[in-house]
DNA sequence: CTGTTAGCGCCTTCAG
DNA sequence: CTGAAGGCGCTAACAG
């Protein structure tokens, strides 16, 4: 057996015309139940395994399927709980509306341009924060609907974001009302050049990636009303995927006076957390920590991580369905609300 | 603008004729630059966006993607550290190859049977060990070579397995080295009808999965080797993505005397260590655990677990090489090694 | 180098 | 309910 068999094959060997065949198996309703039952067991016989869908693709315009860009390694991605979470909204959607999901990875540069010119998808979800520009631009070039995901990409493609800046400011604030004044930050990358540690004032307002600047930016609104001058606050910027307990020891080591830390993000926070528990501290009455997005390990944690929770999930759903409805551009901004958990109290010199 | 843009029309607007278009594109080499770039300029004034890889796909008949069967939640696939590095060794293989990695996610039998059936995929894996058989089934139907990791496809098709009753007869027997003889046994799931908690002999004999069951047996064979009789020990049963820290919880609870438990998965494994130390037990000198996998959360652990090792990432490799490079099919069996860490000690009465 | 041509496998009018 | 025919967008083989 050479040549694959098709539905024309099928077709003429159950002595019907290749429309009927087609019928057969697609709109079953339609052909007569004999008929049809011929057409099945001739299938059967040759080996037909149903229609292929290349042809249907080509024919039916829409893919049914949609494309996750991930730039880096898989596991990077999938070991951020957040991303996790976010996974699960978006595949939740697909799987209802009889949608795929195809992971769109690439290590480098030159390997994401091709795969993302090449997949077979009726649209993109962008989501991770390095790279995420570029891959803007290529899934622009692409011409496909895309969604960008926690990052900009311009009035005319769509985007969900946070209220970040206010939810920083709220989460800086919780920790000023409990009386903290010593407040350190652990900050996601602020821009596309590998930096890990310490962050100069330079180098925080010239931040590029916008959730970590508007972070930032929160941060500082809610310091400023406390007379605290943000260029005084101990930062230091680590990778979300990787080198958070690092980061979070040395930050820890050079601010020894800290009462209290912001993270971006409850990796972050959760690796302070530990580092701090790991070093004897006691979170929350010798160090507060508040984390940012609420994924499910904020919960479970010892002390559970008081963080700002966001809406992961439905973020997923939401992109999801842009995408899959074809919705004209929009840019959302989801709305964030403080947890307040057993990671925060006010500083032990206080009380 | 009513019709989308084709090769045809970018062809016609440059005055070359559609083979020399599609060159430009996909065999720069073969074109003058100058013409190239006039294609290219009339593409660009166009927008036109590319070949459409779908009538490429038509064409080619290969579409350079394989699809990854994920039954029941994304999350629950994801939140397996053991399924993450599976599919990073897929995908790194895959990046390499330019292939694309497809989630074929599905919640019920009948959203898979659709989801495998118009995949647009060169093959699948299916490592899912729930309802593996029917996916299996689903898998051959379509004509697409396949690989059942973990689980048993019969002759004619690739597998993946581990030495798995081996693997489980060392583990065994560096307990029973060690001088445990109150042992019990975390198990996965025995069979596809949803069951947790205590395990009868006769369950544990009409065990449907190859993997639980062939650990099993492993266990069994050193047991009896050392005169223990297994229809004595202590076995529960449990899921490996939720349910494992109540199962260790009602295994410890149901078997006070034990002083060794050996798990099925380093999920399970973890769990037990958790439960125990949580209970004020101290692991190894209280309660020796054993795991399996060796995922790299079981260094970690604190303290961290003595396991069976088998080659996760390299597993993940070898399955996308054997969809990718169509191999005929074969069954392959991966070793396994003990890898002795701080979970492990002599019972404390014994010393 | 460039142009021509013939499908890849399917679905869906449209006419019977 | 069935059959015939056109074309989805592209590429590879072959002929200039």
């Amino acid at each position: 057996m050479n040549r694959p068999i098709r539905l024309a094959d099928v077709a003429t060997a159950a002595g019907v015309s290749q429309g009927t065949a087609s019928n057969a198996f697609n709109r079953p309703e339609l052909v007569r139940a004999e008929i049809r039952e011929r057409v099945l067991k001739e299938a059967a016989r040759l080996g037909y395994s149903g229609p292929d869908p290349r042809g249907r693709l080509l024919r039916a315009g829409k893919v049914n399927a949609i494309g996750v860009v991930v730039m880096g390694r898989l596991t990077y991605f999938f070991n951020d709980p957040f991303n996790r979470e976010f996974m699960e909204g978006l595949s939740e959607v697909c799987d209802e509306a009889g949608a795929g999901v195809s992971l769109i990875s690439a290590a480098d540069q030159k390997a994401a341009a091709w795969s993302i010119e090449t997949a077979v998808v009726d649209g993109f979800i962008v989501q991770c924060i390095e790279d995420g520009d570029r891959l803007i631009e290529l899934a622009k070039r692409r011409k496909l609907p895309f969604v960008a995901v926690d990052l900009d990409a311009g009035p005319d493609a769509s985007s969900i974001r946070l209220e970040d800046r206010k939810g920083a400011r709220e989460a800086a604030e919780h920790l000023i009302g409990l009386g903290h004044r010593n407040i350190a930050i652990l900050t996601l990358e602020l821009r596309d050049d590998g930096h890990t540690g310490p962050v100069t004032p330079e180098r925080r307002q010239s931040a590029h990636y916008g959730v970590t600047r508007d972070r930032l930016l929160g941060y500082e609104d809610a310091f400023r009303a406390a007379g605290i001058d943000i260029d005084k606050v101990p930062i230091f910027e680590s990778f979300n995927d990787r080198s958070a307990e690092e980061q979070a020891a040395r930050l820890l080591d050079a601010a020894p006076q800290t009462t209290a830390v912001l993270a971006l993000s409850d990796v972050l926070g959760l690796a302070t957390i530990k580092e701090a528990t790991g070093r004897g501290l006691s979170v929350p009455h010798d160090l507060s920590v508040v984390g940012f997005d609420d994924v499910p390990e904020a919960a479970r944690a010892v002390p559970p991580l008081t963080t700002m929770a966001q809406p992961v999930i439905e973020k997923g759903r939401l992109a999801a369905r842009m995408i899959l409805e074809r919705r004209a551009p929009q840019q959302i901004v989801l709305p964030v609300k403080l947890v307040i958990r057993g990671s925060t109290a006010p500083p032990r010199g206080r009380r």
